[in-house]
DNA sequence: CTGAAAGCGCTTACAG
DNA sequence: CTGAAAGCGCTTACAG
């Protein structure tokens, strides 16, 4: 490895010109100064950064940690998704990214995945899409005081950051929309309680809420389909869910827009079409809908915005270490396709 | 921070010994370890990172560099699919992974992305869907020794390592199958030849050789459909190029799987079904295609498997400094869906 | 404007 | 079995 003190030697200075040089330091003779860089240029030099690291304290690197196993198609999206947001931002600060697969509570951890951070090779750490942040690791992050921020959940430790979207927010707005569509009966398909999406349920909470202030004539509770993250498991649910109605909903609002091919299928297993008799919403917006053969009425999540705001107060509490939490709601756009009818 | 100093003051020993420790040396009285142990407990000491790479020249950290933006829906699958497997080969190694974005020739490369690696920050590079290295990338890598291994491409440089797929192969004999079904006038839906793809048109040269091999009656380079990766345009002219045939192929391989919903719709413009009237084959099989509303057969590339090959080569050089490049192609496996009718 | 000294946190010989 | 010394590549005061 080429050193300081090669450069030095071949440009007849010493290494601790050679470090102003590098560093840019003004008091620096200019014949001097194009000695060193000549130097650099001919040795082919560039800072090692552990001895930078060593008396700075930082790495200039920081740490996107998820539970999202990166083979799995849908939450991957989300993860690249709010990953180019944070890209984008610390390519300018010439700040590195790792990534790396943490465990969530109730996961199986056999390894320890809290080592890089322990090790100090980050100076702060990106949650994304973690719905519940460990005691453990809370500890460690305490004790080593490394900032982090989580995206896309609201963690209540008073040390983690957190940006999210109104997702009860753009729950309630959807009902609304349907409601100006003349839609009344409006089922939506959510998520088994066994499976803890805290997203997933402030949009459940927003439907329901919004029919109740809308003067529904039924309980909004009974139209709620809980199902889980599987084509074959959703498209069982809302057959059975669709089935089972006196009347059928002229709506259906999926909490995923994954969830509507399969919800597509169950219904037309009971020749009802999309959008013809049952009108759908989705939420979320990261995927190419147009792949499903259609063109999906959705919810956007802004998840670039997202990652871009996660390293911004990242970034900020990295410069400034007293800094306190800091919280952010973004806004859900609503993308006007072509799977929501009006009715009369 | 907490130093091996500390450690040492705590438990009445040298910080030498700590080290020892550390190190799990076995010349440490039982005694004195477990005093040592104490003390890294109470004070919740790790080993800086920054130390230690100084002293063996080793980070532990290895580089995923990619010129596919992360935003990318399908491609970007693609890229955590692989990363996946590399994932889980450096995760047993206690090896962490740097991801980053690199500009391909052509791109404009307005920042210096390839500061981490010039500052030794990593211990080498997997390079992901880089369809060519830049000469001056090379130049760089050679002058730093740094190893390195590609994925899904062949670069030429002696110093890059790669893992690819049979690509020419898996062209080949798809048009095999289709033959044995019965199939004898068969499109090819590839790239316009601005663009580079080198799977791709490994895959449309299977299908030529296989078509000629067989004694096809026609030209098979008049059933090539060149088009770009964009859901109008492919729509487009597959529309335009089944409208123009004298007799319609039977089947349709599409060079990939995010070609076959326009090519479907493009079909369904002009009364054709698939698989009834047309059948089709695609490529790739990372994306769930059940999504596409149809149960696709398809190619499947062993991405996780591409992954950890890759990892497993780059681990070997970083070990063994003198090892030179090696290549690896991996097999790809076909996968039976319900888009492919045997005819007679 | 330039250099000698000390130190960041660790490991690697070398003594004892 | 344990410690004092030197050094990894760099920066930060301090002298001159």
């Amino acid at each position: 490895m080429v050193t300081q003190k090669d450069v030095a030697e071949r440009a007849g200075v010493s290494f601790i010109t050679v470090s102003r040089v590098v560093n840019g330091e003004a008091n620096v003779k200019e014949e001097t100064k194009q000695k060193v860089l000549q130097a650099i240029a001919d040795l082919g030099y560039a800072p090692g950064f552990a001895g930078r690291a060593l008396n700075s304290g930082r790495v200039n690197t920081i740490a996107v940690l998820t539970p999202i196993p990166f083979y799995e198609n849908v939450r991957s999206f989300y993860l690249m998704q709010v990953l180019s947001g944070i890209e984008s931002f610390f390519r300018e600060k010439n700040i590195d990214i790792l990534i790396g697969f943490v465990p969530e509570v109730g996961m199986d951890a056999s390894y320890d995945y809290l080592r890089p951070y322990r090790q100090k090779k980050v100076d702060g750490i990106i949650f994304i899409g973690m719905r519940k942040i460990p005691d453990s690791m809370i500890k460690e992050l305490e004790l080593r005081r490394l900032p982090c921020v989580a995206v896309g959940d609201r963690p209540e430790s008073s040390l983690v950051s957190w940006v999210d979207t109104d997702n009860y927010g753009a729950g309630y707005s959807t009902i609304q929309r349907l409601w100006e569509n003349g839609h009344r009966r409006i089922a939506f398909c959510g998520l088994d309680k066994s499976i803890y999406n805290a997203n997933v349920s402030d949009r459940e909470r927003g439907f329901v809420q919004a029919l109740k202030d809308l003067g529904a004539g039924c309980r909004p509770e009974d139209y709620i389909i809980r199902t889980e993250y599987k084509f074959e498991s959703i498209e069982r649910d809302v057959f059975a869910a669709f089935s089972s109605y006196a009347e059928i909903p002229t709506a259906l609002f999926c909490s995923v827009d994954s969830m509507i091919p399969p919800a597509v299928s169950a219904l037309a297993k009971l020749n009802l079409s999309v959008p013809r008799d049952v009108s759908a919403v989705g939420f979320d917006g990261f995927i190419n809908t147009t792949y499903f053969g259609m063109d999906v009425t959705t919810n956007v999540q802004p998840l670039k915005s997202m990652g871009h705001a996660a390293a911004e107060m990242l970034y900020s509490r990295m410069e400034q270490p007293g800094l306190e939490k800091q919280e952010r709601v973004l806004p859900v756009s609503f993308y006007e396709g072509k799977t929501v009818l009006k009715i009369s």
